[in-house]
Parts: C-alpha cells; sequence; structure tokens
DNA sequence: TCCTTAGTATACCGATCTGTATACTAAGGA
DNA sequence: TCCTTAGTATACAGATCGGTATACTAAGGA
C-alpha cells in the first residue's frame, strides 16, 4: 500500500487522534492508539508528526474552524433578533449534548486535563478560539444595535462555557434552556 | 516510625492525593509520586486506599464539602441584598484565580479527564455536588423573594462555572466582572 | 513477655508509555 | 532501469504505570 497521498493519509491521522482525543481525553489515549485507529503503522505516524504534543496542537488549532462554523452556523440559521438568534444557539447546543458522543468543548477539556506542561500553548490555541468567537458575537450584537456589546458578548461566553460545563456534569437539557433565558433577558435588558 | 495514628496517615495521604491532583490532572499524576508526596510507602498507602479509582472517589468526596463553604461564605459574608451579595462571590472568584495554585473546579476539571472509565461514579459526585449549591442558592434567592429562585439558581449556577472555564482559559479577571454584573442583571431584573 | 498494629524498605510483576532502529515493499518519474 | 517516495512489519529501548510480595521494625496493650 505504499505512494499514497501523503495529505491525505495526514489527514487520516489527524481524524483518528481527533476522535479519539475528544472520545477518551488527551492523556488517556497512546499513540500506539491513534495509529491503530488511523490504520497506519507508529512509524509512519512520526514521519507526520514530530511528537504526540505536536500532534495535540494540531489536533486543537484543526477543530478552531468546524466548531465556530458549528457556533455561528446556530446563529446566522435562526429566525428572529440577535436575541432570539443566540437563545437558539443553547437550544442547538442541547440537542447535540443529548448524543452520547458529544463531550463538551475540546479546547476547554485539553486546557482543564494538561495543567502542567505544555500548558503554554494548548491555553494560547484555547483562549485565541474563545477570543475569535467571543469577538464575532460582539460585531453581531452591536450590529443589532445593542448597548455595550462588549460587555454582552462577554457574558453569552460565560453563559456559553457554563451551559457546556452543566450539561457536561448533568446531561440534562433544561440547563441549556435556563442559558438561553438568560441570554435573551441581558441583551434586551438594560441593566445598571 | 510506626505506630502512628491511622486516621491521620490516611488525612496525609489524601492530602497528598488532593494537592498532586488538583495541581497536575488526575491522569497526570501516579501513585508513586503520591505516596512520596505523603511522605509514606506506596504500600502504606494500598493499606488506606484499595486503588487509585478508590482514592479518585475519596479525593472528590472530600472536595465536596470545603469548596461548598467556601463558595457559600463568599456570599454569606458579603454585604448588600442578595444580588450584590452573589456578585460579590464572583469578585472573590476572580481574586482566588489570580493565584498560580488556583486550577478551576475540581468536580468539572475531573468530569472533563475521565471521560471513559469509572465516569459514572464521578459524575455522580460531582453532579451531587453542583445540584446541593444550587439548591443553596434557591432557597436563599426564595428567602429574597426573588421571582423564579430555581431558575435563576440554575442561571447562576451556568455563570458561576462558565466563568470558572474563562478564567482558566484567559487567566483574565475582567471575566469575573463581567459574570457579576450578568448575575446581578438575572436576579433583579424581571425577564420575559 | 508476646502478640497485634502500623508502618518501612525494597524489589518485583506485567502492562503500557513515547519514541526509535532495522529491514523490507510497491508505486511512479527521470 | 534505477532512484526516490510513502509506506509496512517488527522489534526494541527506557521509562513509568498500577499493584503486589517478602521481610523487617518499633510501639503499645493483654
Amino acid at each position: 500500500m505504499a505512494r499514497r497521498n501523503p495529505e491525505e493519509t495526514r489527514q487520516r491521522i489527524l481524524q483518528a487522534a481527533t476522535d479519539l482525543f475528544y472520545a477518551r481525553g488527551i492523556r488517556a489515549v497512546g499513540v500506539d492508539a491513534i495509529a491503530a485507529e488511523a490504520g497506519v503503522t507508529k512509524r509512519t505516524m512520526y514521519k507526520h508528526f514530530e511528537s504526540k504534543d505536536a500532534l495535540i496542537v494540531c489536533y486543537l488549532e484543526a477543530r478552531d474552524e468546524p466548531v465556530l462554523t458549528g457556533l455561528i452556523n446556530s446563529i446566522a440559521n435562526a429566525p428572529g433578533d440577535i436575541a432570539d438568534r443566540i437563545a437558539s444557539m443553547f437550544i442547538a447546543l442541547a440537542k447535540r449534548a443529548e448524543g452520547k458522543s458529544w463531550q463538551g468543548c475540546p479546547f476547554a477539556r485539553a486546557v482543564s486535563e494538561l495543567r502542567d506542561a505544555d500548558t503554554g500553548d494548548v491555553a494560547k490555541i484555547a483562549g485565541d478560539h474563545k477570543h475569535t468567537f467571543e469577538h464575532w458575537l460582539e460585531m453581531h450584537l452591536a450590529a443589532d444595535s445593542v448597548e455595550s456589546a462588549d460587555l454582552v458578548a462577554r457574558q453569552v461566553m460565560v453563559l456559553l462555557d457554563g451551559c457546556i460545563t452543566q450539561l457536561l456534569i448533568h446531561r440534562d437539557s433544561s440547563y441549556a434552556y435556563a442559558s438561553a433565558k438568560a441570554a435573551r433577558c441581558l441583551i434586551r435588558a438594560r441593566c445598571p
């Protein structure tokens, strides 16, 4: 089976790492398991990624765009004003969290798990990801003439990650509905 | 050094496990490191705890009361009405999160980290802990005549864990201030 | 005095961890 | 034809993992 497209092989390895890291946790998954899942020898894996740490970084960097796209679509494709549309994001989240394969936010979980090692890189990737979405929210809130769009965007970020944590612990979608109501309230209300 | 108080030895082991699990993560810490930190041989450790899994469970169960006490005190000892006092909890959290030893919520991190193994036990302990505090909040909100105290308590829980996640990722206390304002708004506002 | 208790010291088990070494194969281009 | 490329197969190194076995010591109570 030689002479395959190298880029395609690289993607298969990255996909295997993504599936396993997300499902079981980063520290819980060994490189042997990743290579086996990708249908590739460990030697080939190390030709494409110099170490497990590098693979972890690539895994997180690769999640940035699809996760953002999913969140943004759940807002952009919803009806109503900006408050309704952001509330819809929480409802969409509740639906996804019902599936067994849903395991929360890969960025928050990576930061939770890797507390001493290369926390620097991981925290930066996670922080950039969260900041990107916060900025997107701020712009869209401002476009709908919401006052203090920066503060409200930040509060929605807090609600989002809090909602994810509650869903992961309780597996009870009513936390998403409470979060949706809170978001609507914070976006619409004129708070002192 | 024989003939020590067994209960005191057990506590020393549990304290070492607590320090290491919280600082570095549960999967990242080996039983050898815990025994060494406790100044005890591995053999002694296994006389007090039958396995690492049992030690993990004891670690989490032992965190329940002190964590709750800390949160409750940061509310009970603050001035103002219930909205002000709950807002103070977020400010106190921001202060604690400035310290390097602060690493977020031990329960949420344990659930994040242990996704396949004995997730059952761990998720139950974490869920009970969160529910206990949510119930405490609900009672105190109701005592101050806040409408929909159950909903508002749930929303404060979402804000709390979201705030912790943001603080852990960004290490930026302004997220706590935004959370405090959100909590005040949700407690005081009459939302549709 | 003797036995139980609580612990130490040390060594080991098999498994798994990240990572590397050696040797081979099949596809395609010059 | 021959060389480079992309990969396989297998084995192993050195460390660490959770957990156990053997043999010993020192403090107290009966």
